[in-house]
DNA sequence: CTCAGTGCAAACCGTTTGCAGAACG
DNA sequence: CGTTCTGCAAACGGTTTGCACTGAG
């Protein structure tokens, strides 16, 4: 028998090998058990997240290479990288889903929803060549309630100014 | 004479103080004076920015008084908090200027420029409306290349997979 | 006078880095 | 075998917090 459980990897754990390997760089155990847990989730993970998952799954890898290996696979472009605020860094893969989508973020809850608009997209190229600008990206972040939080009654209290602009 | 040079506080900072007033916290020299920097920079000021800048002006107010004044500038919804990515966060007062603009970020030199579209505002609230969700504020950048990067001649240089999709 | 604000320095916390030992190629 | 990686722990840097002292109301 050989040595160890070598789960066969998936074909987006192999499309990052293939990456690493044009780039030179070593396909470890590691870097292999980081990108399938990334790729078989679907949700937007936190470093935390992905640590105590997989030492769920057996795996014992520190921080530091989990963070590394992010950031391979953020350069790949396989792996997006997110900023939601909330102190920490998450990570979505863009394989088997709609390419640069964007999100709507529940204040109350943090659940996440992606849309897409092509709409938008055009918006961006308007906007950005009124300006003598070349968009390369977007980021487009919708903050509010989500519908489960609205049935359960929840409300933004909004405590600015009375009467914010206008009054001096 | 009296004690302290103190400049006639301007209208804006008047609205702050008005809004210190109404929560019923004090209003005090310095929160007066960081408000005073803040409303009178038409910027996206960092903390150093600020703490910079109150100390050229003979000011010495500690970063922990700072962010503790942005904070209630924030709330009283006076001042908006971005995050650009930059690993800390910049401040931009939002009187006598558009409010709700979005925000066209050079990936090359960081200049970031303001643009405002009505649409957008309508395809935020159609979007969220399709998803159940409740729309509170929105936050788009686009990320690219500014008028003045493009004529000096820089370009992206993208080195993700060669096919980084449907290459199985 | 009293209660909140301020300044300082230490604590925090997500992320990065240095280094000795382990793996990849 | 040389080079890169990994794990650990220490370092980092922006932000927050605890506490004695100052100042606003």
């Amino acid at each position: 028998m050989s040595t160890e459980t070598q789960p066969a990897p998936s074909p987006f754990v192999r499309l990052f090998g293939r990456y690493l390997r044009d780039q030179g760089l070593p396909v470890t155990q590691q870097r292999e058990a980081i990108a399938e847990l990334v790729f078989g989730s679907d949700g937007h993970l936190s470093v935390d997240e992905i640590e105590r998952d997989l030492r769920a799954g057996g795996e014992r890898i520190g921080k530091a290479t989990i963070y590394r290996t992010l950031d391979l696979l953020v350069r790949s472009k396989l792996v997006e990288e997110h900023d939601f605020g909330e102190g920490f860094k998450r990570y979505e893969h863009r394989l088997s889903r709609q390419p640069d989508h964007d999100h709507l973020i529940c204040l109350e809850c943090s659940r996440v929803t992606e849309f897409k608009s092509r709409e938008l997209r055009e918006l961006q190229d308007r906007v950005a060549r009124a300006e003598g600008f070349r968009p390369s990206r977007h980021k487009l972040e919708i903050y509010g309630l989500c519908a489960p939080c609205q049935e359960a009654g929840v409300t933004l209290d909004d405590e600015g100014l009375t009467c914010p602009i206008e009054t001096v």
